[in-house]
DNA sequence: GTCTATATCCAGATAGAC
DNA sequence: GTCTATCTGGATATAGAC
């Protein structure tokens, strides 16, 4: 008889080096820019001819489109494996402090997941649904704290991407905007909190 | 004798060609995006062969770096052309939506002056000085406002730039952060005089 | 699975005729 | 000033041997 094995080490094995070319990836989206990434400089990082890669992707774009899922689920994990507080500012301040932090980490990787810089570059549906459970992620802690309304949500998100892009364009490696976040966020929160009242209590 | 001519005509013609070129340029980049843009097209948009744009510009670098220039005049143009309010709060207000509605108004214009994301590409020291005058007008604009600090001015950059992020991102063509922008701006503005009157008088 | 060899195409840039 | 002709090098991708 023949044993059925109940682990699948080729796809074992094929899911590792498939790792290791997207880590590679990375890295050389580091020092060249993103859009200076070129198969001929992935396979050589990892010793392969180009031609190989095709083995693991169909494309190039599919490479862009499985880095743009890998960076959305890192964003993913850090929003779901926080120990959220009760208090609503606090909360305000732990998420604009993940997404801040989460975005001036790596500038290629916020690029990839949240300008269109790419020439020919859109996510496949598959992968933009990865980014949908983001955004749902953050709008429902949002929600947590109190502050209802998609508007407020917008205004939100301004805050968060302003501080972001202003660190990461015109103090890279710095932390003048990193320092900002608290204010900014008090700011909010005083503004939304008293418009929600004002609602409540005309 | 010889006249000298008061005009000197080919210096005009030549500069009417480099603008024909650069016009060009910003064209072909909307379509095509900023990075898209190829010195082939370029000349053939304008019914030349590329070896002819040498005669006007040493690189394609050197064509970034002009349009560049362009952009910040352009904004610049609008900073001073402005008649300002005495009223603070309509200042900012002013000058919000003169920022955020002319980094709509084009994405890849907006691409090149506020973001780094052409491989290769840094403005020249010439083309930085520009930069630098827009930077000195929008910071003056502020301080005209009332409201010193640099941190305070920081904190500005940082909502206009994220009113701008998010709707050039999430709805172009549309104004679901547009329609935020005297929102923010107001929240902003009774932050920072708060703030003010705080340190004035404890 | 990985390779060699190659197809195909496009890029920016230069030499030198006219 | 603009051209033709060309250099040089890069890219993604495919065919087919092993």
């Amino acid at each position: 008889m023949l044993e059925i094995p109940t682990r699948d080490r080729r796809a074992e094995r094929r899911d590792a080096v498939i790792a290791e070319i997207l880590e590679a990836a990375w890295e050389i989206s580091r020092t060249e820019g993103l859009a200076g990434l070129s198969l001929r400089d992935l396979a050589a990082k990892i010793g392969m001819r180009p031609p190989s890669l095709y083995w693991y992707f169909d494309s190039k774009r599919a490479i862009y489109d499985a880095m743009f899922v890998q960076g959305n689920r890192q964003l993913l994990a850090r929003l779901t494996d926080q120990q959220w507080p009760e208090d609503a500012r606090a909360g305000l301040r732990l998420g604009a402090h993940l997404f801040v932090e989460f975005s001036v980490e790596d500038v290629q990787r916020y690029q990839l997941l949240f300008q269109r810089t790419i020439p020919n570059f859109e996510p496949s549906a598959d992968a933009y649904a990865v980014a949908m459970l983001v955004h749902d992620q953050m709008r429902e802690r949002f929600a947590a704290a109190g502050l209802g309304g998609s508007e407020a949500f917008d205004i939100w998100t301004a805050l968060v991407s302003g501080l972001s892009a202003q660190q990461i364009a015109n103090d890279p490696g710095g932390d003048r905007w990193l320092r900002l976040i608290d204010e900014v966020v008090d700011m909010y929160t005083d503004h939304a909190l008293s418009a929600h009242a004002k609602r409540k209590d005309p």
